[in-house]
DNA sequence: GTATATAACGCATAAATATCCAATTCGATG
DNA sequence: CATCGAATTGGATATTTATGCGTTATATAC
């Protein structure tokens, strides 16, 4: 009986990266899936996943998450672009290096505007290496443990 | 008969200042604004007007506008751009040639790429003269529709 | 183990929403 | 003015979604 989570998060992905428009076809994807409910269930789930059904412009109207479940997501996105292009991060006073893989400078820089790291006020990213200025008050230690938090998996 | 368009903007505005979670509801709440219609009516309404219907977080779901309402501002000076440019549209199989007035084929492009129009695959603009790529299957009067829609205003 | 509570679910059905079709009206054109 | 076409609508109905209720599995307490 305890598939209900697994399957909410299935349906989450579906809902994510397909235009689905009804429940029976979601029904019919999550089948595909291995997960065979009925409808009555399905919608079950649509209202504890906060699923909302938007206009996509002109012709109808398909499933889609609520913003907050979606800032998060792409946030994840981010989250990989740092784990994919850092190699290292030094410090000298409030500025800090970080050296990345040939390319990714401007990736990694990126994310980190979009993290919005409270300790940063600002980054400059070339090639392979990101300058990074802390928010006066901020050390080298403060952004070392945000980044714990905020980008879990990484080892300076 | 010609009542649509001012209920549509009482429509929009019930939906903006109030927490609606039903067409039947709003259709009492329009009649006491004067308009009598049917569920029907109304319905097409809301699909007109690209309303959602998008959860509260936590018991129930209710009308909203989309996002880009708020767009819908800076879209409607492109569609001014669209409408001041323009003289004529002519189709050849699936290319459109659109001539404008000398110098506004860029600012009439522009406007096109950003409206989004479903319809169009792209564009190529000269100095008065817009080339227009359809999208494989849709044809001529397609995109008309779509422009008699999202331009309201301008004859061919 | 047995009784009781609870969560998860399906079935049937209710409620909500969309659409087919025909009727009516408005405008343009001959 | 007659006619044609497009737009708008209502009535009936189809489609889609939500939910009341009973059942079963799992957990908890005795």
């Amino acid at each position: 009986m305890r598939q209900r989570h697994n399957r909410l998060t299935v349906v989450k992905e579906l809902i994510k990266s397909n235009r689905i428009d009804n429940q029976d076809t979601l029904l019919e994807m999550l089948k595909t899936e291995g997960y065979t409910v009925t409808q009555a269930t399905l919608s079950r789930d649509l209202k504890m996943l906060k699923v909302g059904k938007i206009s996509d412009g002109w012709s109808g109207y398909y499933y889609a998450l609520p913003d907050n479940d979606l800032i998060s997501e792409s946030e994840k996105s981010y989250i990989q672009d740092v784990r994919r292009g850092i190699l290292s991060i030094e410090f000298s006073g409030n500025f800090g290096v970080i050296k990345t893989r040939p390319g990714h400078a401007n990736s990694v820089g990126i994310a980190l505007d979009v993290l919005a790291l409270p300790e940063i006020l600002g980054t400059l990213a070339g090639d392979d290496t990101i300058f990074v200025i802390l928010r006066e008050g901020m050390n080298k230690e403060d952004l070392q443990d945000s980044f714990k938090t905020r980008i879990p998996e990484i080892e300076e």
